[in-house]
DNA sequence: GTTATAATCGAATGCAGATTCGATTAACGT
DNA sequence: ACGTTAATCGAATCTGCATTCGATTATAAC
């Protein structure tokens, strides 16, 4: 069996940009380690020396699909000098367009989430490895958990700033947030690379229901 | 052991509000055939006297779900002696209050269907009962989603209806009732009994919301 | 070269959970 | 009463994974 030299062996990224891909055609029960490996020319066996666990490399996916939609609407969010209708325009399209870009990614980030709120603690008999592995998981999900409200806390804080200026009309700023969301993030369940629009019509669609029930 | 007479022991439709309710709290994967035998005193081999497979047992939640949602969505929507806005705003009222009064089922039309895309075909080693039971499961399960569609198109037509009236200004109908879907159905993922809203006063903000997008 | 370490594999383990089976009991019509 | 059918149960199967283990090879450091 030739093995492949380290310096091109599948590394961590790899791994979770693979198991993103094949999450989004299975889903999380369905999706086995084998699977995953498959795609990219490993065994199950092999995950583990990249991942303690099927839940840890699941999480992986997760986080690297948060951390760079956070990115992405980070950028302009943060900017002050622009209205706060200018700024929201750019958050949507951001987050729409990364969205159908990653179709994996995007609908993990509706489906495979509950998977991972539901993980079962080790049972009476596990040794203490394995409720030490357990706590750390629960730890990083919980962070996890809080990196996601931070990204909505964006989102929030650039329409409260509206609502503040009078440039949007007083909306219940939460819901109004999770209304937005609950759209955008849909995308990721319905979006089909073929469809009739790609990422950036959509996002132009979203962008003025959106804003003209907040400018009307 | 006692068994209970036949006219008080516990009917489908028992079975299945309890195991929408035990879905909801655990997701498909880690519900498991003893978890809803035991919500209504039950062993889970008791199951299958009603049941074909858990598969089936999850559609049949399904489907009551979209029944009773289509049942209440049809009688506001097919009143054609109202104009749309009135008709779609009752509609988006009585999705909301519905998804918050049955949290458990608004919250698998989401979650859960994916697990039902996935069901896997019997494998090479299977009997004629078998792949017949699949095919048959297939079955139901395609009807389920056009079922599913006939859901979407009732706000379609009532847009539809509303953009050609000159109510409501020209919009992406698909696009506009995908998003406004998805913010309802996303209150199934978020919505807390106990939380600062009701049912009725978030559809109040998703009304408004939407309205307003479509009247400006 | 020699050695330590990183990556990989094939095969075995272990278990949880869906499903099946045969037996048992209750209700109902006759 | 009596047979038939519907519901139920406990225990046994069966299977599909996640995960572990020991061995093997490649790479890098020295």
């Amino acid at each position: 069996m030739a093995r492949k030299p380290a310096n091109q062996s599948v590394n961590r990224d790899a791994i979770i940009a693979a198991a993103a891909d094949v999450l989004h055609k299975h889903g999380y029960e369905t999706t086995t380690m084998k699977d995953i490996a498959a795609a990219v020319n490993l065994t199950a066996a092999s995950l583990y020396h990249h991942f303690r666990s099927k839940d840890a490399l699941v999480l992986s996916v997760l986080e690297a699909g948060l951390d760079a939609a956070i990115a992405r609407i980070e950028a302009v969010a943060c900017d002050e000098s622009s209205p706060a209708d200018t700024r929201l325009r750019a958050m949507i399209r951001a987050h729409i367009v990364g969205v159908a870009e990653h179709p994996a990614v995007g609908a993990a980030m509706v489906y495979e989430l509950r998977a991972l709120m539901q993980v079962r603690p080790p049972n009476a008999s596990a040794d203490d490895a394995d409720r030490a592995a357990y706590a750390d998981f629960i730890v990083r999900r919980d962070g996890f958990f809080r990196r996601r409200d931070t990204f909505e806390a964006l989102f929030r804080q650039v329409v409260g700033d509206g609502v503040q200026d009078g440039v949007f009309r007083p909306v219940d700023v939460p819901i109004f947030v999770r209304a937005l969301l609950g759209a955008n993030n849909w995308v990721g369940v319905w979006y089909r690379p073929d469809g009739r629009l790609n990422g950036d019509a959509i996002a132009d669609h979203n962008i003025d229901i959106f804003l003209s029930a907040l400018m009307s």
